[in-house]
DNA sequence: CCTACCGATCGGTAGG
DNA sequence: CCTACCGATCGGTAGG
């Protein structure tokens, strides 16, 4: 597994870091803390001096991610944009996320319905919150008269779908940018493809 | 769980068709063999006179709902439509299938990567295979003056992964039939929300 | 279709 | 950070 080690990392960093690429390669279950372990040349038990179980590790990422996400649509919401450009800003900051923390993406996208409850219907609750604030955005340009849809949720749906599917194949390596990767999901959300 | 039984159906059948169901909403790792046992009310071992292994009905249904794919396409590319109606009849084929196998699409969107190989390979291929189809949609209409994308590659994985969406919320019983759900997304791939 | 059971592995604790 | 170990559970087999 390729993980890069910063400088100055603790140990509880180190876990948390190599712990998202083995959930993002093998899923949550089929991930053991011995295979954790393993890739940080320690033994099983000593994990657990550092953190307190397996989920734990899981709720970090989700919730840490879902913060972040919210975090990119804070500035947005605060300038006077067109329908038109609010949603450009959203899709970019959206995208800035995905591509800046691709494996803890996959694992919040792919791994929260492993959360124990209450953390379970927190989740789906700041979930439903993220997809709101996409709802209001597309229901500004609506009633603006910048946008027209069959349906304001169905849209909503339609794009975040298609913004998320971007973890599954961005590179940091390869051509194209997120800025790039941005405004060609918006081209296609906004204009089409004809 | 909520399954309906068909009239006749053989062991083997109820089987893969309760399977499909845990695997949905579990997940294939986190599903044992005893909690599908428990769901037929039989004993875990007697599954074995029925199938081979666990991952043989993984195996069934990613490669089965692979094929179903595929077959939804053969129509289409015999016609002679225009660029446009060609896409619009291939989503309405891939929205088709994804709205009449829900549960068995979840799994086989989402669980695949636990196929052992050569299975694991083979699968990727045909997945490859079918998004190259969509390529030579795309690519026909851009040559025809009929679409514009920045990067057809692109315009595949935006489009299939909003189609692909369609299996999280979908519900027979909801007032949007497969129908209006393939012309709405048609309508936005290809128009834009503008 | 069952009971009885296999070796392997799981997350995690005790105690140092 | 380790060794030693826990009870629970896993997919699957033997034998009927």
């Amino acid at each position: 597994m390729m993980v890069e080690a910063p400088k100055t990392e603790s140990r509880k960093e180190q876990i948390y870091r190599v712990a998202i690429t083995l959930f993002r390669e093998k899923g949550y279950i089929a991930s053991s803390m011995r295979d954790l372990a393993k890739e940080l040349n320690i033994e099983a038990p000593s994990l657990y001096s550092h953190i307190k179980s397996k989920e734990e590790i899981l709720q970090k990422v989700c919730f840490e991610m879902a913060e972040t996400f919210f975090h990119g649509l804070n500035d947005i919401e605060k300038r006077n944009f067109s329908a038109k450009s609010r949603l450009e800003a959203a899709i970019h900051s959206h995208i800035n996320v995905i591509c800046e923390h691709k494996d803890a993406v996959a694992v919040f996208l792919n791994e929260w319905r492993h959360l124990s409850q209450p953390h379970y219907s927190d989740f789906v609750q700041l979930r439903n919150q993220y997809e709101e604030k996409f709802h209001t955005y597309i229901k500004f340009g609506v009633d603006k008269g910048e946008f027209r849809v069959a349906d304001v949720n169905f849209a909503v749906l339609t794009i975040l779908s298609s913004l998320n599917w971007t973890y599954n194949w961005y590179k940091e390596s390869g051509k194209m940018k997120p800025e790039e990767i941005a405004s060609n999901l918006s081209e296609i959300l906004i204009k089409g493809i004809s």
